[in-house]
DNA sequence: CACGCACTTCCG
DNA sequence: GGAAGTGCGTGC
């Protein structure tokens, strides 16, 4: 008799021995295991039930060298495009298929396995134990119920896992595995009348006798008012639930119990909103409907101006799609910060929209992805991980503000938001929309060569004017003795601004805390001479007595100079101030403003990021001073004024990407003043007014900053010319950190120059992380510039099995491709 | 010679 | 990751 064998890969094992393994199901197993199913198998010597996804299935006689599927779980299975999406994940981010499925499932879909220790009653006659083991078993002994191995070891330390297996083995506790069914549903009760009206009317009244006011009570409300939400119920006529279970048991009444999908956005339909899309918007709607209509996969890229309009654009776009009877998802870069956008599409598609973002509870997580599987959605709208939704027929996947960082993951497996959808644009033959007024460079590039079609908005929409830029060099500031933040013309302008009962805001680079060095004189900042980028300070420490200066690109690291190597002066000085001194500043220098201070210290919680941000409408203050989520876009009308109190710290990021992020920043930044009636203005205070970067930024030229970018990119060999990966070692040891690392890149070279001479790759490493050691724990790193194919991705995926495997467990290894920082 | 521990091996 | 297997040092 032919058996069923499944091909499983089970969910928490780490890269290097995360393989398919065959189990066979017991013939009288749940004939509903198919590929996509979740299922528990005992894994390992000590077979330990594990989590195991199924991925294969086949037929045998023989089944005798393998170990039986022990049970299902129920309620969840992926599709095939899902597991499609973890092998691809698998293959590019070098993480196992258990850590790309925990990436795009709710956690709470999941079964979680418990294992519980409880005390046996009969513990005579059996071996004595030591000291240890008997203060353990007591511990368990007094607790009811059983106690689990996380509860045990956070009490007695990892020393326990070395005393249970003895207490299992002479009988003084056994071991309980249970499977907790991770799918909580939410389940409202209703309480429905059984009873006519006649007959609640003879308790009611008293013909037949019942006990308790209370319960007539209830009876006489529900046959009044018909069925009723029990908490409803309970606080409308004041009783308790156990006085309705009591009459449901009676049979005098009836309750169900109804699952309810948990909405944390009040969702309301607003039809009467109709937009007309101006000539240029329609001219872009008509190349992205084409594309649509092609009925193959297509990306595009949709670069629009500030104040384009290319909302409306995309709303028509998503109408389309929708009308054609696939499904959409959105991307957003963070939910906070871009509540306009949400509530504009919920308020366009009311409940047939699923908001998706890591705010939401894991309960919430779950419903929404229920009402997706269950087609009570067409559009998903959500951060980075809204990509997963789990539509099966989707025709469109839109990411807005496409130049974001956040649409890359920080954490394993740190995949990019682009490249996922990229890949279920092409297995659904849907499009693949990107959208920003500030496109990544990379992006553009590929627009540029034609792998994505470029449509432009190159007009304002509404015929908004654009704001009038000033570049303010604080060097001049410098040279009359002024040191103050605030530059002579943002604060005459300021004043100006308060005195016409205007607004302001002041923008500051939250990034750049005193760590990097510049000449006060001439503006030159200390640079790396191998690669393009600035140098950053390295605070002194037990091996370096002053401080040093380090490139995080190419390691290489030198002291701090007394003058400046290009005029000489010696006025070098480490640039950065955070939003707190700035505060402090712009309260003294200008007491009559009232100041409101918004950054990561002062909106702990969405909620009063919301607050500020309406209070500041309201005009509760004349100053908005914070980091980037001042620049988002949010309309205050009474905004006239815009200020960036230092452009520099974003430039010198010691990243390839500084030119861009700054380019955007100060774009975005821009973009707020102004939007009302009045002219607005914008000031960007810097110590380098020829910077091109600033300059083109506040001409709002992107086509030049583009173009000049991009050739600097190709001359220094960086994305999109070459992909950057990022490997990481770490330990606590720092001796075997150093060996490793040293063994490490010998290996990396013998393999280069041996099997994968094909392969071309530039090391640079191993040399310090920027942050050497976080909580006692060590960093060192390799900087590779390769390009991400298939041969490559071989090599790395065999010198990383090679070494997980090799080395003690001690040293932990990983890979991140094109890294959203250095 | 037993046991405790570091280190290696393998998991279907 | 984790359990079992291997080999060696220490302790009565």
């Amino acid at each position: 008799m032919a058996y069923r064998i499944v091909g499983v890969h089970i969910m928490s094992l780490p890269y290097h021995i995360d393989k398919e393994y065959e189990y066979y199901l017991p013939s009288d197993f749940d004939k509903n295991v198919s590929r996509g199913s979740f299922v528990i198998v005992p894994f390992g010597g000590g077979n330990k039930k594990m989590t195991a996804i199924v991925v294969s299935t086949r037929k045998d006689d023989d089944i005798s060298s393998f170990k039986p599927v022990l049970s299902l779980i129920p309620n969840i299975s992926l599709s095939s495009e899902q597991i499609g999406i973890c092998y691809f994940m698998k293959d590019q981010l070098f993480c196992s298929i258990g850590d790309a499925v925990k990436a795009m499932i709710p956690s709470a879909a999941l079964s979680k396995i418990h294992e519980i220790y409880r005390a046996l009653p009969d513990t005579d006659g059996n071996v004595e134990l030591n000291q240890k083991a008997l203060v353990v078993w007591d511990f368990i002994r007094q607790s009811e119920g059983g106690v689990s191995v996380e509860r045990l070891a956070a009490r007695f330390g990892k020393e326990v896992a070395s005393i249970l297996p003895k207490l299992v083995e002479y009988s003084y506790v056994e071991k309980i595995t249970e499977i907790k069914d991770g799918t909580r549903k939410k389940e409202i009760e209703i309480v429905h009348p059984k009873l006519s009206a006649e007959e609640a009317e003879e308790y009611i009244s008293g013909s037949k006798k019942l006990r308790g006011a209370k319960r007539i009570l209830i009876l006489s409300y529900l046959s009044e008012n018909g069925p009723c939400q029990a908490e409803e119920l309970c606080e409308r006529i004041g009783v308790t639930k156990k006085q309705i279970s009591a009459l449901s048991e009676m049979g005098l009444i009836e309750t169900e119990y109804r699952e309810i999908l948990r909405t944390p956005y009040n969702i309301k339909t607003d039809e009467d909103r109709v937009s007309l899309l101006s000539e240029h918007q329609s001219e872009a709607f008509r190349k992205i409907s084409e594309l649509l209509d092609a009925g193959t996969a297509k990306a595009a890229l949709l670069h629009g101006i500030t104040g384009s309009g290319k909302t409306h654009v995309i709303k028509a776009a998503i109408d389309k799609v929708i009308s054609s009877g696939r499904q959409v998802i959105v991307l957003v870069p963070e939910i906070a910060l871009t509540p306009q956008t949400v509530g504009t599409f919920c308020s366009f598609y009311g409940d047939r929209v699923a908001v998706w973002h890591s705010g939401l509870s894991a309960g919430e997580r779950y419903d929404t992805w229920r009402k997706i599987t269950s087609g009570g959605a067409d559009i998903c709208i959500g951060t980075r991980s809204a990509v997963f939704a789990p539509f099966e027929k989707l025709g469109m996947i839109v990411i807005d503000e496409e130049h974001e960082h956040t649409y890359k993951s920080e954490q394993s497996p740190k995949y990019h938001a682009r490249d996922v959808a990229r890949y279920r644009c092409t297995k659904n033959n849907a499009l693949m929309l990107l959208s920003s007024a500030t496109p990544s460079v990379e992006s553009y590039y590929k627009a540029k060569q034609g792998t994505y079609s470029l449509i432009e908005l190159t007009e304002r929409y509404n015929k908004a004017k654009l704001p009038e830029t000033i570049i303010s060099d604080l060097r001049a500031d410098a040279e009359n003795g002024n040191i103050s933040p605030i530059g002579a013309v943002l604060g005459d302008a300021l004043q100006k601004a308060s005195d016409e009962r205007s607004q302001s805001i002041l923008f500051i680079n939250r990034r750049g805390y005193n760590n990097f060095l510049s000449c006060t004189t001439c503006g030159e900042v200390i640079t790396c001479p191998r690669c393009s980028v600035s140098l950053t300070y390295h605070a002194k420490s037990s091996r370096d007595k002053y401080g040093y200066l380090i490139c995080h690109y190419c390691g290489h690291r030198e002291e701090i100079p007394t003058k400046c190597p290009e005029c000489a002066s010696k006025t070098l000085n480490f640039l950065g101030f955070g939003t707190q001194k700035a505060e402090e500043i712009l309260s003294e220098e200008f007491s009559g403003m009232k100041v409101m201070r918004m950054d990561a210290d002062t909106t702990t919680s969405k909620f009063s990021f919301d607050k500020m941000l309406s209070e500041f409408r309201r005009g509760e203050a004349d100053v908005l001073i914070g980091t980037q989520m001042v620049t988002k876009g949010h309309d205050f009308p009474n905004v006239a004024l815009v200020g960036v109190l230092l452009a520099d710290t974003s430039l010198y990021l010691d990243d390839y990407r500084a030119n861009e992020r700054t380019f955007a920043l100060i774009t975005q930044v821009i973009g707020r003043a102004g939007r009302g009636e009045k002219k607005g203005t914008a000031i960007i205070q810097t110590y380098v007014p020829d910077h091109p970067v600033l300059l083109l930024a506040a001409a709002q030229d992107y086509k030049a900053f583009y173009e000049n970018d991009i050739a600097l990119r190709r001359s220094l060999i960086f994305p999109p010319f070459c992909d950057i990966a990022l490997f990481s070692l770490s330990s606590a040891d720092e001796k075997m950190l150093l060996n490793v690392s040293a063994l490490f890149a010998s290996e990396l070279r013998r393999l280069m120059d041996g099997d994968y001479a094909d392969v071309k790759l530039s090391v640079f490493g191993p040399f310090e992380a920027p942050i050497y050691k976080v909580n006692d724990v060590y960093h060192m790193r390799f900087i590779i510039k390769c390009r991400s194919t298939k041969r490559t991705r071989e090599l790395f995926s065999k010198i990383l099995c090679d070494f997980q495997k090799k080395t003690s467990k001690k040293v932990s290894f990983s890979i991140d491709i094109n890294p959203g920082s250095l």
